[in-house]
DNA sequence: GAACAGTTTTGCATATAACGCAAAGGTTAA
DNA sequence: TTAACCTTTGCGTTATATGCAAAACTGTTC
């Protein structure tokens, strides 16, 4: 039963039986299953369902608010007989992409340690891909969601990019006025895992896909910012690298009529991965809630 | 989850897998996996086992508490999806000390079962000091507030004592004029939680502490009524349990310039004390006015 | 120390439940 | 009306739960 609730939320936190297929690495039948069974045993229905959209009924409304607080407290109670009301402390070894761990994670863990001051942290920032496992990684920041199913994911937040350039390059170049302009340009490519050649954007009737070239590449996004606030090309890189740099008119949006997207079908949200492991380091939790509190609270150049 | 987590509640209350078995109709081999179950999921060991007896461990005993909780918060969800506004049913565990529910609690449990039929009492009439979340009681009544934050407590009444003895033990001993007499009388001793040494008594201008010592000592008022009813000693104990005894004239009230207390400051009220529970049973605040209504109404020989 | 009675545990076979794939059906915006 | 996306259903496979019977354990009594 509590774990058809946890479903039950997360379904209703993502507004979606598939989406929440995706997250919690099942298939969507099985959410479809879940709910079925949830309601069966409580004698009413929680969702008024379509395919199109879930709503909550009157009900569904009064389990949802009893539902979240019942898991806090299965949550709570499982971590109390870990800890058992002592203070949190043991390690915990984090690896983050780098722009987002220097400019983001970092800043938070002064505060975190200050909170806790039993708790020692390992923290790498690389872009490589960790295998958490094998390099015994208590928690990886990144974006997108692994499909190892022995991974366990949370969202943190959406990730936007934009596409820009400086105001330098833009003087000295043709003008970009639509998606495929982007082809004559120097394009600085953010390479993960495999070489990207695309960049897609979408607006409010159609998705394109432009091949892009350039001649600087990076697993990360620090060196392409760096290049394109000298004027070297056009760079797609996520709001929360580059807003202060637009605010200060070092960089231009471009194509501000179209959305850029990651891959070809979003602009990939940034998770914390960690094993799924039935022993957990309670750490992990306390520090992805942290960065939870904090990334919601402050909205991390999110828009 | 919570399905294992209510066969270990059972396990506890009953001691004993195969009686748990029984109760739960259920093979004991299955307990037996449940409880394994539950230990591999939480990590820890819940119950120390012999074919003989089970004991708690210490993180057993924190489960326990969490557990009972938890299952009681999500009853009280599944009770609030179905009936809003309907009558009155369900469960209700109190423990009272022993004196006071059989003579002031237990006389009006007819008449509200009568109102409520659709609820079911269990009551427990013991002096020992009870943890409400350990042993899942709703509702306990006591002499003084508990120090625990996690519970709440509603004043019933006052409890004014009476220090007297029987004329027969009178008779055959000196006289009782002033407090200090006492130290010279065999005084029957109500222990609670600790040896009760002195007793307290004050008057208009003066409150005086003298140490008492008796060769009869109990948890409970009832068998040091029934001792001094017989001749052992003199006895402190609250006027509900002594007025008819002192109308009869089989008591003697002594001292009667002088006002008895309980402790050093007071003489102690009782009161209702039941979990400080965001989702609590609605049986208990139902039963907690009844006896208001019922103790203001009646004066349960309060004076 | 041995016998005994009651209890928990283990091995095993059977029953039941969970799960994902693929196809069918439903919904809504264009 | 069509297309895209989503939920649902049928089905086969896999995983888990369950009870029976026997073994092992525990504590009391003689």
């Amino acid at each position: 039963m509590l774990k058809l609730t946890r479903v039950f939320i997360k379904v209703v936190e993502l507004g979606s039986f598939s989406k929440a297929a995706k997250v919690l690495n099942m298939a969507p039948s099985s959410i479809t299953r879940c709910i079925d069974k949830l309601e069966s045993e409580l004698g009413v229905t929680l969702l008024k369902r379509s395919t199109r959209q879930l709503l909550l009924t009157d009900k569904g409304h009064v389990f949802l608010k009893g539902s979240n607080k019942l898991v806090a407290d299965s949550d709570y109670l499982l971590m109390s007989l870990s800890n058992q009301n002592t203070e949190p402390e043991g390690s915990l070894r984090i690896s983050t992409f780098e722009s987002f761990g220097r400019l983001n994670i970092c800043p938070l863990i002064p505060e975190f340690l200050d909170r806790y001051p039993k708790i020692n942290i390992e923290i790498e920032l690389d872009n490589k891909m960790v295998d958490l496992w094998v390099e015994n990684i208590d928690l990886a920041i990144r974006i997108g969601i692994p499909e190892d199913s022995s991974l366990k994911s949370r969202k943190l937040l959406s990730n936007y990019t934009c596409i820009c350039a400086s105001p330098g390059y833009l003087s000295k170049h043709d003008n970009i006025e639509q998606p495929q302009d982007l082809s004559m340009h120097n394009c600085l490519l953010l390479n993960q895992q495999r070489q990207r050649i695309y960049w897609y954007l979408k607006n409010s009737h159609q998705n394109v896909k432009v091949a892009v070239s350039g001649n600087l590449k990076s697993k990360g996004g620090t060196p392409l910012l760096e290049a394109a606030l000298q004027g070297l090309g056009v760079v797609q890189l996520a709001n929360w690298m580059v807003t202060d740099f637009v605010k200060h008119g070092d960089l231009v949006v471009c194509l501000k009529d179209w959305e850029p997207l990651l891959n070809e079908s979003s602009n990939g949200n940034i998770y914390a991965i960690y094993k799924d492991n039935p022993y957990p380091n309670p750490n992990i939790r306390l520090f992805i809630d942290y960065l939870i509190d904090k990334t919601h609270n402050k909205k991390i150049n999110e828009d």
